[in-house]
DNA sequence: ACGCGTAATAC
DNA sequence: GTATTACG
């Protein structure tokens, strides 16, 4: 089968090339010419009138012909009759000098949007959906959806029609994914001591490309050089090792290399490998066409000819990915090193050495596991990574390079756009939504923010046995769906409408139609909630199991940020009532179940958005809590953890619990924290293991001697300068370049302009690695600024106060909590005359 | 180019 | 009180 991964356009003429993946050959098949595309631009004027008022248009080179169409405009909840201008391309410049919607400009539709996916077409095809060439036309393959799956939608709602849409989302998601035979690359060169290469200039020498592949082949190509580098007899386990005397022949062996394969993986390649190899190229006198890269300086990214490239580091900064596909595993992390460690457990190779001075040995072993960590990130757990994308690419619409490179908002845009174009809707201009349907109504708490958000209920302080914490599934994807909230249905034109309120504020929903947003949310949210999750449990097979598990965790990723885009101004069905009623919906469904917990009797020591923890409640009350949510809200509320005991201070986000199955949970505290020095984390850690193995009165008493004798030992080592530099140190992010800190001078900004003051006097020049999103290491000290670079300081100059002061605000928040002081606990009189009596000496 | 709420610390 | 960071 065909499998759909790349929609092209060639040039301006607006005719598409699509790239198919053919799963028996494991080869790419280009479909030139594809005819279904033809963009075109939609006008609120008549034929007539363009005729009459423009005749650019018709005389304009790129124009093919007028038809009328019937629209159906949401905003306005009328059909309406559009003129339908073909063109090659509406957008470019065609020989008149403007484009066709310039030219149109105050009464264009949909074309207002740049990106080249977006303009409508006349049959739409789906990337990553198996197709079959028949009659000049590419036909999508029918799959069906697998008996249990289409029970579980079936016993899910009532109403045909939406079970019909449920089943069609199904089928998207059902569909076979191909096993894409691949080869991960990683190139280095020889530059100068600390200049990094320029891929636009490729002035250095090519002289190391590594390979792996999914067919087995790996391997290292060397260029041949001094003899300083070592003896050529080199062995690098089962990779296999070829020299080359000249750069162009290393070149052209890798140029082959990738063009046997139809989808090329590597790390950082859009900014730097391919651009590299592409310039480095013509400048040893390849022809453009001897090359399969294409690369141009204001394109987007480099493209290959005959295949697909995927560049990893865009795909894996993507914050969606990173937060929910992967836990937040690798926070902060952007290199290759920081995510395979974090995924594979494996990390680059470490060296000393600048990478032009390694031997041959050293180099091959270098860059190769480059080139394997590269190709593992999209191999491990059986290719999760490949599947996900081919499954966004199903739900987004987006082709393989597109998703992999843009943002979560792109792939909800795209995805709302494609059902827009299926329903035979206008999709609205930005504008129009924002005149129609207003502004936000409430007052956020955080200045600077739109709009009211999430609840979060004050915990009662102390310590509770059997705390029960229930929580709402996907609350806000929920809340879009039983409200019905969509840009179209909030504030909608009905009169009648107008009396069906979202409490807490003054829009309202409409009550005779079914919101876009509302629907497909729903529906996504239902299949993963009940279908997929509830499948991926219910399965025998390890195999399907994973395969399930993969599914809902793909649509969980749209479905966290279904909510946020539409409080993004830059999104381009941006509707602040929307937003706004979403967070006003959750407040009201968590704060009607708290009531009601209440009233049956429980005890709700805590809430935060869509929780809410209880005391102690009898199977009886729950169960009844349970189903009168359900009945009321029409939402489901579960158990979603259970505690053998809780602790809670009186900070909010804030507490520390034992689960049944013995594990610890601790949130919000500052010991937890990843900028909390090592030292401090570890002695948090310890103390609160130590508590949490206490679960009588009598243990507990022994528990706080363990943590008396940990604490007095840390303060001993402290004050004897026993702890190294390192394990002192606040690791801060620089969230912002160093110049652009204004306001005020953060220590972290302190640390980070020693460092760079002390490296221009050294070398003269300054490290790479201060910039945006760095993470700077500084210890306190007792001098004027009381900061210093953790590279800079010496054990001696440390605050020791400043450091006993925080851990004891640190342990603080755990002992408080548990009503035992943390100067008691050390036998002193209170930590401030320890650190008088302290000074004076 | 997803949102807001809370805590802690330095300035 | 504001800025900054981290996290829920």
């Amino acid at each position: 089968m065909l499998y759909l991964f790349s929609v092209r356009y060639s040039g301006s003429d607006g005719r598409a090339v699509l790239y198919f993946y053919d799963d028996e050959e494991h080869k790419i098949v280009k479909i030139p010419d594809y005819s279904g595309h033809k963009p075109y631009l939609l006008t609120d004027l008549t034929p007539d009138e363009i005729i009459e008022k423009f005749p650019e248009v018709i005389k304009h080179p790129g124009f093919n012909k007028l038809d009328i169409v019937e629209k159906y405009d949401a905003l306005n909840d009328r059909w309406i009759r559009m003129t339908k201008v073909e063109a090659n391309d509406p957008l470019s410049i065609g020989g008149s000098g403007k484009s066709i919607r310039e030219l149109l400009k105050d009464h264009s539709w949909e074309a207002k949007i740049k990106y080249h996916h977006c303009y409508i077409y006349d049959r739409q095809i789906i990337p990553g959906m198996p197709y079959k060439y028949e009659d000049g036309e590419p036909k999508i393959v029918e799959t069906s959806v697998p008996e249990g799956i289409r029970k579980l939608v079936e016993g899910l709602v009532e109403d045909k029609i939406q079970a019909a849409e449920m089943i069609e989302w199904a089928k998207l998601l059902s569909a076979p994914i191909p096993k894409i035979k691949r080869v991960a690359i990683d190139i280095e060169v020889e530059s100068e001591a600390l200049r990094v290469p320029s891929p636009k200039l490729a002035e250095d020498k090519v002289i190391a490309v590594s390979y792996y592949s999914s067919d087995g082949r790996k391997g290292v190509y060397l260029l041949e050089r001094e003899e300083k580098h070592g003896n050529t007899q080199i062995s690098l386990g089962d990779a296999r090792i070829t020299f080359f005397k000249d750069e162009k022949e290393l070149l052209l062996a890798t140029f082959k290399l990738i063009e046997e394969y139809p989808l090329l993986v590597t790390f950082n390649g859009d900014s730097f490998d391919l651009p590299y190899l592409y310039n480095r190229a013509l400048k040893l006198g390849f022809k453009k066409e001897e090359i399969p890269i294409s690369w141009k300086e204001r394109d987007e990214y480099p493209e290959l000819r005959n295949s697909i490239h995927i560049d990893l580091y865009k795909f894996f900064t993507n914050k969606s990915m990173r937060v929910y596909a992967f836990g937040n595993k690798y926070r902060e992390g952007n290199t290759l090193d920081e995510i395979a460690s974090a995924l594979l457990g494996k990390g680059k190779v470490r060296h000393e050495e600048l990478i032009s001075e390694m031997t041959y040995q050293r180099l091959a072993e270098y860059s190769f596991r480059d080139a394997e960590l590269t190709y593992e990130l999209t191999a491990f757990n059986d290719d999760l990574v490949i599947k996900l994308i081919i499954l966004m690419m199903r739900i987004s619409k987006l082709p393989m390079e597109d998703l992999t490179r843009h943002n979560i908002s792109a792939w909800i845009r795209n995805m709302f756009y494609y059902e827009h174009r299926q329903r035979g809707w206008l999709i609205p201009n930005p504008e129009d939504i924002k005149r129609i349907k207003g502004d936000t109504s409430t007052r956020a708490i955080i200045k600077g923010k739109k709009y009211l958000g999430a609840i979060v209920i004050d915990p009662l302080p102390g310590m509770y046995f059997n705390v029960l914490v229930v929580d709402f599934a996907s609350l806000y994807p929920s809340v879009i769906k039983t409200g019905n909230l969509s840009y179209e249905t909030v504030r909608c034109p009905h009169e009648e409408c107008k009396r069906n309120i979202v409490p807490g504020t003054p829009h309202w929903v409409c009550t005779r139609r079914r919101g876009m947003m509302a629907s497909i949310i729903g529906i996504l949210r239902d299949l993963r909630v009940y279908v997929y999750k509830k499948a991926a449990k219910e399965v025998k097979s390890e195999d399907e199991k994973q395969h399930y598990d993969v599914i809902q965790s793909a649509l969980k990723v749209f479905l966290n940020a279904s909510y946020g885009v539409f409080g993004s101004e830059a999104f381009p069905l941006y509707c602040p009532p929307v937003a706004e009623s979403t967070t006003a919906l959750g407040r009201y469904a968590i704060l009607k179940t708290m009531r009601k917990a209440v009233d049956l009797g429980i005890p709700v020591l805590y809430g935060d958005t869509d929780s809410l923890f209880l005391w102690n409640p009898s199977r009886d009350k729950l169960e009844k809590l349970l189903q009168s949510v359900l009945d009321d809200l029409k939402i489901d509320l579960s158990v979603d953890k259970e505690y053998k005991w809780v602790v809670f201070s009186e900070r909010k986000k804030n507490y520390l619990g034992a689960l049944k199955d013995g594990k610890i949970d601790v949130k919000g505290l500052v010991g937890k924290k990843r900028n909390t020095p090592e030292f401090i984390k570890k002695l948090f850690t310890d103390v609160v293991t130590t508590l949490s193995k206490a679960d009588t009165i009598t243990s507990f008493e022994e528990a706080i001697e363990q943590v008396k004798d940990d604490i007095r030992e840390s303060i001993m080592r402290l004050k004897n300068n026993q702890i190294s530099l390192d394990q002192l140190a606040f690791n801060v992010v620089l969230t912002k370049d160093l110049q652009e800190y204004v306001e005020t001078t953060p220590q972290h900004k302190k640390a980070a302009q020693q460092l760079l003051r002390e490296y221009k006097k050294l070398y003269g020049s300054t490290p790479v690695n201060i910039m945006k999103g760095s993470v700077v290491s500084y210890v306190k000290t007792r001098d004027r600024e009381g900061v210093k670079h953790v590279q800079l300081a010496r054990i001696d100059e440390i605050d020791t106060e400043k450091y006993l002061d925080i851990m004891k605000t640190t342990l603080e928040q755990v002992l408080d909590a548990l009503g035992i002081s943390f100067d008691e606990l050390l036998g002193i009189q209170s930590i401030d005359d320890f650190l008088q009596i302290k000074s004076k000496k």
